[in-house]
This record gives C-alpha cells, sequence and structure tokens, in this order.
DNA sequence: GTCTATAAATCGATAGAC
DNA sequence: GTCTATCGATTTATAGAC
C-alpha cells in the first residue's frame, strides 16, 4: 500500500506539471495554436508518454478547466461569511482580472465542437461549474435583495458578465498599453463592470 | 477603359463575395477553424483561383476585418450630429451587439502572431482604426465633459471597453440560453455595459 | 483567372522496443 | 511508463494545363 500510494503519489506530480504546462500555454496561445508537441517539451517527456495519461488534447484541456475551477471553488469557499454578497462578488472578479492578468487564465474557443462535447462528458468540470454558479448566483441574489445589485437585472446576466471578466480582452490591452500597472488595470476593469461607463450622481 | 472598367467590376464583385464568406466563416467558427478550403467552396470557385485574388489566409482574414471596420465607420457617420455624445456612442456599440449576435461579426484570435503581422502591414486597417478610434475618442471625451460618462475613467479605457462589446461572449450565452430575444439581449448588455451591475440610487 | 493535382509542412495519435 | 519513429489526416500554398 505504502509503495502503490508512493507511485501514485508520483503520477500525481508528474499529471500536475503537465495540467500546469497545459494551464499555462492555453492562456498563452489559446487551444488551437496550443500543439501536444509543445506540451510534451514543456514538460520534458515523450509526446507518447503524455497519451498514456490523457486520451486526447480536448482531454488535456478539460484538465486545465477543471484546475482552474477547482482554484476558483477555492477562492469562493475563502470568503468571509460575514462579508455582504456585493463584496464577495467583486473579490472573486477581481482575483479572475488578476489570474488572467498574469497569463495564467486558461482560454477555450466556445466554438470549437470536440472540445464542447468532451467538456460536457467530463463529470469533474459539470459538477465544478455547476458547483461554482450556484455558489455565485446565490450571492448575486442576495445582493439583489440588499439593493446592491439592480434587481432589474437577471441574475443570469450579472453571472455572465461575471463570468466573461475572465476572457475579457480589455486588461490586455491595456498592459500592452504599458501605461498602468497590473493593480491599476484591475481597478479600472472591474469599476467599469460593476459601476458603469456612465457618471453615477 | 470602358471595358476595363467592367472587367474590374466583376472582379470587385467577386472579391466582395469572396470577403463575404470570409466575413460569415470567421464569425461562426473563428480564424484558426476557418480553412481556405471552406472559403473557396462557400464562394463556388477553386483554391488556386481564390489565392489568385488574396495572398495568404491572413490576407483575407484582413480584408473581413478593413470590411467591417468600413461598416463601423458608415454607422459613426451616420449619426446626427446633434445627438447627445454619449446616446452616439450607445447607438455604435448597439450596432456592433447586433451584428455580433446575428452571427456577423468577424472575430480573430490577438495571440496569432502572423496574422497581427498582416493586420498591422494593412495601411487601409490601420488607417480605419485610427480613424474609427479617433471618431469615438472624440465623443468620449465630450460625454466626459458633458458629466455623462465617468470622468475618472481614461478615455482609452472607455474605448477599449466599448470596442470590447464586439467580441463580448455574454450575447451568446444569452441566445444559447433561449430565454431572451435579440432585441432584450442587446438592451441588457448595452445597460449592463453602460450603467453597471450595481444599482444607481 | 480558373481549374486539377500535388507539393510541403504540421499535427494529433499510435506502434513497438525497452 | 517512457522512449523513438512513424502513420494518417488535414491544411496552406503552388505548379502547370487550359
Amino acid at each position: 500500500m505504502a509503495r502503490g500510494s508512493f507511485r501514485e503519489q508520483v503520477l500525481k506530480v508528474r499529471e500536475d506539471a503537465i495540467v500546469a504546462a497545459v494551464n499555462r500555454l492555453l492562456a498563452e496561445k489559446g487551444f488551437d495554436l496550443m500543439t501536444v508537441d509543445e506540451v510534451a517539451a514543456d514538460v520534458g517527456i515523450a509526446k507518447a508518454s503524455l497519451y498514456k495519461h490523457f486520451a486526447s488534447k480536448e482531454a488535456l484541456a478539460a484538465a486545465a478547466m477543471v484546475r482552474v475551477l477547482r482554484l476558483t471553488a477555492e477562492v469562493i469557499e475563502a470568503q468571509p461569511p460575514s462579508t455582504p454578497a456585493l463584496d464577495k462578488l467583486q473579490a472573486v472578479t477581481r482575483w479572475a482580472l488578476q489570474v488572467q492578468l498574469a497569463g495564467e487564465m486558461p482560454t477555450l474557443p466556445s466554438q470549437n465542437s470536440s472540445l464542447r462535447t468532451e467538456l460536457l462528458g467530463s463529470k469533474a468540470y459539470i459538477d465544478l461549474l455547476m458547483q461554482v454558479s450556484d455558489q455565485l448566483g446565490a450571492w448575486i441574489e442576495q445582493a439583489q435583495t440588499d439593493g446592491a445589485i439592480d434587481p432589474a437585472i437577471p441574475s443570469e446576466v450579472v453571472l455572465y458578465t461575471i463570468f466573461a471578466r475572465a476572457c475579457d480582452p480589455v486588461p490586455g490591452f491595456l498592459k500592452a498599453g504599458g501605461r498602468y500597472d497590473d493593480k491599476t488595470i484591475v481597478d479600472l476593469v472591474l469599476a467599469t463592470c460593476f459601476n458603469g461607463l456612465q457618471s453615477r450622481r
């Protein structure tokens, strides 16, 4: 049992390294431009070895998405219960923007059908996605009850709008411009998202 | 001259058909998943003939982007001068959301470097991009002077935020949900963008 | 300029030895 | 499980006849 467990741990460490590499490459180049050869080279193993761990390129991407959803769930759970719902939502959104700005947010093309199939077939992915959505959804409705978030906006729209910050191109544009540091960019985008472009009087 | 002009017109019609097909395919599948074979089949000509009109796949994409920028410039010019700047900005943003929702907004991966090179090397693209940016930028600063748009937000951030509505995934998600018609979706996303998620009191 | 046919390169995936 | 070597399919791009 001890040797089996050790072996499993070695395996897990290697698979973690693979998923981390996939995560980085997905964030850098996206799914279509990421090649399995690159992933193998990045991890330092042969491509055939990689396919002993993951059945396909789509499975690699799904594993990276599960990883980032797990991190998201952890950030959600780390929010103090006494905090107002709006603040929790902003904190999670801020975290997502920071991850994206750090070049560590994997991005998937929603058009790719083979990828969609793989994701929808992954129980770990679906379960985590529902868990995250449910928790954020509860906060959204609480914030709307509080009057902090506009009750006229369907909670579904609020959820999608927050989710979309993870692949918002605006932070990248502002970073490329070089006029603002990361914290300022996050503050600007977060404020634009929650306050809107129009003046508040 | 007349025959030459006629020939040129025939050529132009064919090239317009090519660019329209590219535009549709870019909107549907994105640059990486769009193949030149598909474009040729869609237009109804051989692939080799296509390459007589455009030098590369990147050149095809650039032509589609020039097309949509031209349309954008037309929409901008069609705004009545007496309209308040904020209303003009909202009208243009609304138009972009409608085009995207209709599946006619070409989308390019900002990560692809060969594509970036092609776009930056296209004078027509750069000129139109600057023209559109300058006109929108002037309206943004006017709206900030009016107090309609928050003067605390750098105009650059406002511009990027409006530009980003052209590739916002939220309209597509809402459409896939099937609970709202196109006009409602546009209204919701537009309101979220300009008013923000938080309540206005 | 349009076609058929094919070159040239890339990439996902696998065979088979160790 | 890891490796080397390679298959098979796809895709961009071009050659050459008409």
